[in-house]
Order: structure tokens, then sequence, then C-alpha cells
DNA sequence: CATTAAGCGAGACGGTACGTCTCGTCTTTTA
DNA sequence: TAAAAGACGAGACGTACCGTCTCGCTTAATG
């Protein structure tokens, strides 16, 4: 990579190698085959370029996982609960089981559990403006009429959600469209008029 | 450690000081403070003797961990499916988050997403096993008529369990009794008779 | 140091700055404490300014020294050989072992050793011009008659000075004046008449 | 190079291919071209091997270089101070000019320029005791009763061994046989009886 | 009762990656 | 158009652990 040096900021070249890098390595290689020294001789960029611009790996790994979530998971308003939800879902298990911004996913929430750091920004960041996504058809069902004014748009979220997560980050089992299905069947069985 | 050459048979002595050691770092300083270089000091043991016994550091934790799960969460049989769930889950919920095992245990989980093979040991050596005690509840039930006998207890317990490892792993929330307790309702509403 | 950009040739501020901050450097931290980088910050200057007019730091070290050593050892005619020798050793002792000038020097021969380019352009631009002073009290004493006329200068001199650079380069101890006066001595007691 | 732990003592054979690749890059590229990375690779050796057992590239150096000095500088008896001397002061000048150890030494003196504590290591560790086997003829002379026995051995030292580093180092003049034994014809014009 | 062999502590070894430092090059903006 | 600013590729620095390998001691069963 020919550097072009600046007085004003930094090179976008060098940024866009360094994201792509990590993310082919994270790929290739897993998570611990992701190295500091690694990123920097396939990106063909200098190793204090990248300490200069993110403290740690974990923090190239954030920037490269970016707003794919966002992209991937932002539901649609079809006018029906259960369409809404299903369809949602089902793109959940989709993202994180069959997706490569899935893996980096998988890979951040495993070292946020060594890394409280890591996981409060993992959740500022993205999880919780994921919530904000993932309770959207919640909302637009309770504005409709279709879900109690009352309900607690969290715990429902939870309980919606959290067996898709389980599963993906416990147990490994498959993530079917039937079971998904089957979960809004629960939540609707319990809720909607 | 006072080491005591033995013809026959590994030193117990040095097994346990191994053990405690591997537990304290991680309790002291994380995951990553977790080395074999750091164990053999603390246990005052050789490294090769850790070497010997143990492919890896995940293994010293496996073993540490033991049968802490089995010990902390196996139900009691009340006679009455909702205080069984309502006491499991909410005994989960403590262990996950509060002990000692717990910490290690999710210790496990994140490195698991980034270690396959690890995934597949701690299933196959503590999750399968828990899975069936955390069924019995379900089992009693449906031997005693209080639950149909088609029921298909593996996704019961994805929806019932599911939402507490995803609050414990992914969103950091406090599981509090009145989740558990609002999860285990969601479950009877929809399947007791 | 407020950059004024300008058309018209090169800075002569920028210049000085330079060049005391690479002797300040050398006196505080030594030959190894004097860097492109620190000269740059010590002397507000930015690195290509430095590049621009010096090929490297041995360079503006150079520059630094300048007419140092003309200036410090340029011998006077006293109409006696031994009193302009001794007062010309007894100098060169003094600027080679007790002054900032003379610690450049040192660095610089001390780097000579490593790089003989270095070495070639220190005897080019320093050392010959100084062997021709040094040789000014024997040309005298030669036109007046009191040497020989086919005396091997150069040898003299080797002989002169050489255990003075000697003392100070390799042996460091101490250059007295009883110490230079007796090399004299040596010198008159075998040439003079 | 096939490791071989050892719980008594360091292995030879790793002190011997670092002492040897030093003494080689030394020779092909100069003193800047010898770093511990370097003498690792061309070693065969783990970095950390070096740093265990040498505090830095001066102190392999200083290693390698060893006894040479001794080796090549020891002086024998031959019944003539005269002929002694000329013997030693043109050994003296093929060591520093045309040897492997000389060109060691030389980079070593010329580091002790910028280094005091090398400096002082450099003439504790090798120096004085080449002074005390340079003064051999002197004292062997002074008991056949060929010198005065109130003769100041260092400064006559000075004396002819000076004008010899003066020129290897300073002036880069070649020492040639002619110069060594004017110096001799010097001394021996002043004192011998 | 001496021999023998396994487990142990110690720790040196060849490696890999870390995060830091300085190099010398390059661009941009200002005066 | 020189100067300040500072990002860049490059690569050595010294450190921390990795996993492997002797080594010499201790101990308990064996002959």
């Amino acid at each position: 990579m020919a550097h072009r040096g600046n007085r004003h900021g930094r090179s976008e070249e060098a940024r866009q190698a360094v994201l792509e890098a990590a993310d082919d390595l994270l790929a290739e290689r897993g998570f611990a085959g992701v190295t500091i020294e690694g990123i920097a001789a396939r990106a063909g960029v200098a190793k204090q370029t990248i300490y200069r611009w993110w403290p740690s790996k974990v923090d190239v790994l954030l920037e490269a996982f970016g707003e794919d979530m966002a992209q991937h998971l932002t539901p649609e308003d079809h006018g029906d609960l259960g369409t809404d939800l299903r369809t949602h879902l089902s793109r959940l298990a989709e993202f994180l089981t069959g997706t490569d911004p899935g893996a980096v996913f998988r890979a951040l929430a495993g070292q946020a559990q060594h890394d409280p750091q890591l996981a409060t920004r993992l959740r500022d960041g993205h999880l919780s403006g994921q919530r904000e996504r993932d309770g959207l058809p919640l909302r637009w069902a309770i504005e409709r009429g279709d879900l109690p004014a009352d309900l607690d748009v969290g715990t429902a979220l939870d309980q919606l959600v959290g067996p898709v997560y389980y599963r993906v980050l416990v147990t490994g089992t498959p993530v079917t469209r039937a079971f998904t299905d089957d979960l809004v069947d629960a939540f609707l069985h319990r809720h909607a008029r």
C-alpha cells in the first residue's frame, strides 16, 4: 500500500485495509488468529498505524462490525404482529449463525465474557440499539391495539430473542424456522388478543 | 509445595494446588490472567507437571469446574411443577451470576465462542447433563399427568432457561426472581392444564 | 518556534535552533540521546526541515561542530618551539576533555569507528586542517633553523599529539600539564639543537 | 539448533552460536548491523536466550572479544629491549588494523565514546591487562639494568603505543613497521643507556 | 535392603506476539 | 517555496508466555 502522509487526518485507505484484514483473519483463523501483527502484515500496514488508531484488536473488530447488525436486522412493518415477529426472529437466527458479521458478533460476545469493558461497549454501541429495533414490531402492535399498552416490552423481548441467543451461544443447536415460529406462537398465545 | 517423588501415580497434592490456583487467578485477574506460568508459580508446581496432566489451560478450568454445576443445580421434586420450576430457575440465575463456579462457566462459555473443540467438550461434559437435570421437573409433571406426554421438552427448556442465559451472557441485565417467575408463568399459561 | 513560511531561501532561525538542540541533546543525554525526532521536538522544527538540509544526525553534529576546533586550537607564535608546543598540547588536552565541542568531537570520533564515510568526512573536514595548525610551531621552528629542514613533520605530530588522543579516547586517563610537557621534552631531547 | 533444556546451567551450544553470529554480523555489516534480532536469527536462537545471558549487544561483543587481545598481544622476552618493543608494537599495529578481533575492538572503542559504562568495562576487562602486557618488555629491561629503575612506565607506554592507537582510531593512516620502529628509536634515544 | 523407575521441582530453550520507539518518506496547509 | 505538522511503512527494541526438553531429587514397589 502506497502510504500518503497527510497533515490533516488519517488514511482512509489504511483504515479500510485494516478492517478487511481483521475480518478476513477472523473468518479464516478464528479469534485467536487475529493478531495485530497479522492484521498489519495482511493489510500492508505498519503496526504503529494500527496502534495509533485502535487501542486493541477488539476495537478493530468492533469497528469492522460497524453497522452490520443494524443493516441486517431492522424489521419491516407488515401490519401483522405474527408475521413481523416470525420474519424478524428468523432473520436474527440467520444473521447469528449464517453470516460473517454474525461470526464477528459471536467472537465479540465471547470475548466480552472475559472483558467487562468490551461487554459495556458492545451493549452500548450495538446491543441496546438492536433491542430498540427488535422491539419495533411490538410497539407497532401496541399502537394498533393488538397488544396491551402496558406490555413489558423488555421482558417480552427477552422471552422472544433469549432462546435464540441461547441456542447460538450455549447449546449450539440449529435455530430452525420451526423453533422461532414456536417462540412467536408462545408469545402470541399469551399476549395477543 | 514440597515435592514428593512417587513411582506409582500422580500427586493429588499438586493436582489440587493447580486447580485452586487456576480458580483463584480467574477470580482475581480474569480469563486472560490465567496463564500456565501463573498457575505453576502460584501453585508452587512445575510447568511440566501441568502439561503432563492437562493439555491446555481450559482443561484445567474445565476440571476445576468439575461437578459444580451438578451440585448447585439439581432440582428437587416438590410435587408441584410451578414450584419446581420457579425454584430451579431462580437457583440457575444465582449460580450463573453470583458464584465462583458461575464465573468459571461464563469464562468457559466465552472461550467456547473462539474454540469449537472447547464448545463441544463443554456441551458434552456439562451442558447436556445439566439439560437432563433442568428437564426433570417437566418429566415429573408429565408422569403426574400435569403436562401432556408429547411435550417437546427440549424446546420447552430453551424457552425457560434461554432468556436467563441471554440476560447473563448478552445483555448483562440482572436476573431477578420476578423475571424467572414470569418465565414460568408464561410456560404454565400455555402448557399446564 | 513560530514557523514563518518563506519563499526566499531557508530559515536561518531554524538552522540555528537545530544546531543548538543537537548540541544540547548531546551534552545532556549523550550520542544515543540525539535523535532526529528529539532534535525536531526540542528545536520546535519539523523533522522534514532537518532532513531537507542534513542527510543524517551526524551531519547536524558535524555542522554544529563547525569551526570550533579551529577556534580553540590555533597555535600562536611565541618565537620559541618549546613554549609553542607546550601551550598547544595543553590547549588540545583541555579542548578534548573539558569543553562542549570536545565532547562533540569525541562522539563523532566514536561514531566514525562504525561509519567509514563519517571517518573520511571528519578527517577531510576537520582533522587534516587541524594537523596543519598543529604543525605550525614545527614549521616556524624549521624556518628559524631550530629544527632540521628534513624533519618528518607528520611522524613528529603523531608522536606529540598521539599520546594525548590515546589517553582521551582509549585509557581515559587525565591528560595533565606534566604529561603534555613531558611529550614536548621527549621531542625536544631528540630533535632540537 | 536442537535445544536441550538443563537444570544446571546454560547451553554452551547456544552461547557459541550467539558469539559467532555477533562476530560475523560485525564483520559483514558493521556495528549498526549487529542487532539482537539479527544475532538471534543468525544463531538460530531465541531472542530471550540472548536477553537471559547478556544485558545488551555490547556485552555480547565484549564476550566475543574475550581473550583475543591477550592471545594476540603477549610479548616474548628476547633479552633485548629494542627487539622486544619493535616486535610488540608491530604486532599491535597488525592486530588493530588487520584482524577480526581488532575490528571488534575498534567498534567497542568507538561505542565506548558514547557509553561511559562500556568504557569502564572495556578498560577494566581488557585494556588494563593489556597495558600490563605492553609494559613487560620495559620491566624486563629494568631488571636487566637496561632502563633506569625509576622509569615512569605508564607515561613511557603512552608515548610508545599512543601514536599507534591515534593513527588507527583518529587519522586512519597506515601503521607501518617504519613508523613503529621510529617510535621505539625515539624512546631508546631518550632512555636507554 | 539395594535397585529401579515414575512423578516432581526447576528452569533453559526456540518461538510468537506484544506494545513502544525511532527512522526516513510523504502530503497538506500556511505564510 | 520553505516550514510546521504529522500520518505513514518499516523494523528493532525488550517483555511475557507458549509448549518442549533435560536434569537431579524423592519416593515406593520390586528383586
